[in-house]
DNA sequence: TGGGCATGCGCAA
DNA sequence: TGCGCCTGCCCAT
């Protein structure tokens, strides 16, 4: 941040939006749930462009040192400081929204346990009014934004409440269970850069090689054939289109 | 080499 | 509810 940046889109998809910001400073990143907002130009509000990406399933971001060799052909964007590079490939949303836009992709989305401001009583309410499984309550971005399919199963694990209890039938103590869990859970992935989910002491117990791996994810029941505390054998079924799972011992239905 | 799959989401029917 | 889209990786052949 702090210097002009060359933004370009080697694929040719997102070159609109690149051209739009390139030779701009970088001067905020807003993170709000699955969503980024990248805030290009001066310091007020007034002139500044916001940059939407949303990296979807496949998205990845990758970063070089400068001068980085040249892009693949999937490059979305590439943003390059005289130090790093940064290569963003397969997301499913990359380009300049308008601050109409960009108030229309918030509205959809319910509370992100990541920020500080976020209130877990409109959350509440809202699982209070749903009578669907709480695991598919907990993917739905609108009741809360952020969660996937991993967090949403180790969430609902370490809490041990089966993910198809319906919403409205969780009691408060069982809810500030959930969302205390994904606030840390959550902040231990953004600090840790890697989906942690298991408590140190028993990842020494049962996974100390996978401890030393960097970037390696390291789970209870999340495609795990048995629970990794217990051992009993993980159920998997599909919810709503996703893989869900649950440990019969951990999670009783 | 090709199929299947994956931390997601919007749209048509 | 099912499908299409976005890309890379792993595994079977």
């Amino acid at each position: 941040m702090g210097v002009p940046l060359h933004v370009s889109s080697p694929q040719g998809r997102a070159e609109g939006s690149a051209s739009l910001v390139d030779g701009s400073e970088l001067r905020a990143i807003d993170p709000y749930g699955k969503h980024l907002f990248y805030r290009f130009g001066p310091k007020e509000a007034q002139g500044q462009r916001t940059l939407h990406v949303h990296l979807g399933l496949f998205g990845k971001f990758t970063r070089s040192k400068s001068p980085a060799l040249p892009p693949k052909e999937t490059v979305r964007l590439r943003i390059a400081s005289p130090k790093w590079t940064v290569d963003l490939v397969g997301p499913t949303d990359c380009r300049i929204v308008d601050p109409d836009e960009e108030f229309t992709i918030r509205a959809r989305l319910g509370p992100d346990p990541l920020r500080p401001d976020a209130d877990p009583e409109l959350v509440w309410k809202s699982l209070q009014r749903r009578r669907i499984p709480i695991g598919e309550a907990l993917l739905d971005q609108k009741v809360i934004a952020g969660v996937g399919n991993v967090y949403r199963a180790e969430a609902l694990f370490i809490v041990g409440v089966h993910p198809n209890r319906p919403a409205n039938q969780l009691d408060r103590y069982e809810f500030d269970q959930i969302w205390s869990t994904l606030v840390r859970l959550l902040n231990l992935g953004v600090q840790d850069k890697r989906i942690l989910t298991v408590s140190d002491d028993e990842l020494a117990t049962f996974d100390r090689p996978r401890r030393r791996i960097p970037g390696k994810e390291a789970v209870y029941v999340y495609k795990k054939g048995h629970c990794m505390r217990c051992g009993s054998a993980i159920e998997r079924w599909d919810m709503a289109g996703r893989w869900a799972y649950a440990c019969q011992t951990c999670q009783p239905k």
